[in-house]
DNA sequence: TCAATAGTGTCTATTAGACAGTATACC
DNA sequence: GGTATACTGTCTAATAGACACTATTGA
């Protein structure tokens, strides 16, 4: 099909159409990009022998501008014309964490008309993992006023109303970000709608201490995805260092999960995963334990 | 914290920045979304006794101008400054296939620079399933050259290569598109690239026969997250009439999966999700069979 | 009667959950 | 020796796959 040489109702090819388009007679939105970059770090050892807990982590800005200046948002920026989403993401994260070739993933575009007081502003997530080892110490502690908030996310409401045909459900999640003093909390609501043939699922968000914009609405998104996906991918060993016991990658999936597994259920399910060394931990005051690495073949063995 | 009354470093309350701002100084793309609208038709019946097979039908559109003229395209159009992406995605939903209150999902935002030769444009894609019996027959007929198009999606090719620390999986996908004497198909190259700590999903169109922009890629994409979902939720019923029956369910499971089911073990698995009715096909040339409604509560009970 | 679909029963394989029990370092 | 974690074995429950077998209609 030769669109080339085809002539429109105005007798244009298309290269004399492309020519003649102008494109700056609409009015059109902003575009960014809102990175969730999570990661885990290890909380104080309570003693020499208790195993230090972990602590999801994730990377926010404190605004020195208006709107919303003093309070904390998402590291992000203003996708430009000569990149695509993907590349100004990897920028962002690149600028922020200071890190490249990681596992990075496109969640949602928010597009309500209000979600920025300036202007019209779409906006595409991002989730990104890493692992803290690999971090440059320096990001997170710049001028910028990055830091790494510990994230704790917990359903404290669930609400069904049979409706004709259907029900609704109601779920509130509050998110707490902490990073020593600071405290930052969020409520979400999420409604889903079942009726008939329909199925809708909205967020609000009810209340937001600290937290710019919409981005608890965006940070609660991030954190469901990630339950879901750590269940049934290997995104998690994003997370882990490239030697780790099988007991702290069940850390990690325990406080993403935000419950307790049973470790012989974990280690059956995770071994085909991973792939033993000859290493173990050391000076543990208890057992030691086998180092293993992630085996990135183990889909089709 | 008292956000309206801080000043920034020019001495501003956020009232008198917001006041001040000018949005146009920056380039801005445009916005648009493209719908993937999905339903299930019956072919022709062989003879009295053969069920009519059933066929994946996404609908498009002739375009009748630059770029792309007489090409097929996804139906989809600008986002406005004054609706959200999600209304701008319903009121496409309206005028090209004249139906409200549906099931329809964000599926992903294509960003790359140059996927528009007009002008950089950032489409958003929805999936929206349906129902054809409660779908407007003027619709997919009408003037502006829309169509239902009977969609078969097969992987021809899988090449895996070991790289050091990792694999590049690399699969062909062949999308075939018949309406009538209209043949349109597109080869789509799905390239994974896992090494060390990295993932990289990458997706190209690597042959395209009478469709237009990029819009074979997020045919793919679609018709890859329409697979999996219809595994592990109940959107499969959205393409139903209120009333049908267990074997034309199983039937638009076949045709979406791409693969026969055993009857035994998929009646188990969707018992749960259907409410049984009093009622029965008739005029069969066999067995009669019995009628089942969706079961919104299955979840929970 | 028979072609074609409707629907059920049951055996097997696989996987997840539960939990007891053994192993082993360091202080 | 005692404490805390490391790791394994095994019973049970739940689920998916395979397939045979019975049921029922219209022409």
């Amino acid at each position: 099909m030769m669109t080339e040489t085809m002539r429109d109702r105005n007798g244009l090819t298309e290269q004399e159409f492309l020519q003649r388009y102008d494109a700056s007679i609409y009015e059109r939105p902003s575009v960014t990009v809102d990175m969730l970059i999570f990661t885990v770090f290890d909380k104080e050892q309570v003693n020499y022998r208790k195993l230090p807990e972990k602590s999801l982590q994730l990377l926010l800005i404190k605004r020195g501008e208006h709107p919303y200046l003093g309070q904390w948002a998402l590291p992000g920026g203003f996708v430009s014309m000569r990149e695509s989403i993907e590349e100004a993401a990897q920028r962002e994260l690149k600028s922020e964490a200071n890190i490249e070739n990681l596992y990075m993933e496109q969640l949602f575009t928010w597009g309500d008309v209000a979600r920025d007081p300036r202007t019209r502003v779409i906006s595409s997530s991002y989730m990104a993992l890493v692992d803290r080892t690999a971090l440059d110490v320096k990001a997170g502690d710049d001028a910028e006023d990055a830091r790494w908030f510990e994230v704790n996310y917990q359903v404290f409401q669930e609400k069904k109303t049979i409706l004709e045909g259907g029900y609704e459900f109601e779920r509130l999640i509050k998110i707490t970000l902490k990073h020593e003093a600071e405290l930052l909390t969020a409520t979400v609501k999420i409604t889903t709608t079942i009726t008939g043939r329909t199925r809708r699922i909205s967020r609000e968000i009810v209340g937001s201490h600290g937290l710019a914009f919409d981005h608890a609405k965006i940070m609660d998104y991030a954190i469901e995805r990630l339950r879901n996906k750590i269940e049934y991918t290997d995104i998690a060993f994003h997370l882990m260092p490239p030697l780790f016991t099988l007991s702290e990658l069940q850390q990690v999936y325990e406080v993403i999960l935000g419950k307790e597994l049973l470790a012989a259920a974990f280690r059956r399910k995770l071994a085909p995963m991973v792939t033993e060394t000859n290493e173990f931990t050391k000076d543990a005051g208890h057992r030691p334990s086998k180092l293993y690495r992630f085996n990135p073949n183990w889909e089709n063995t």
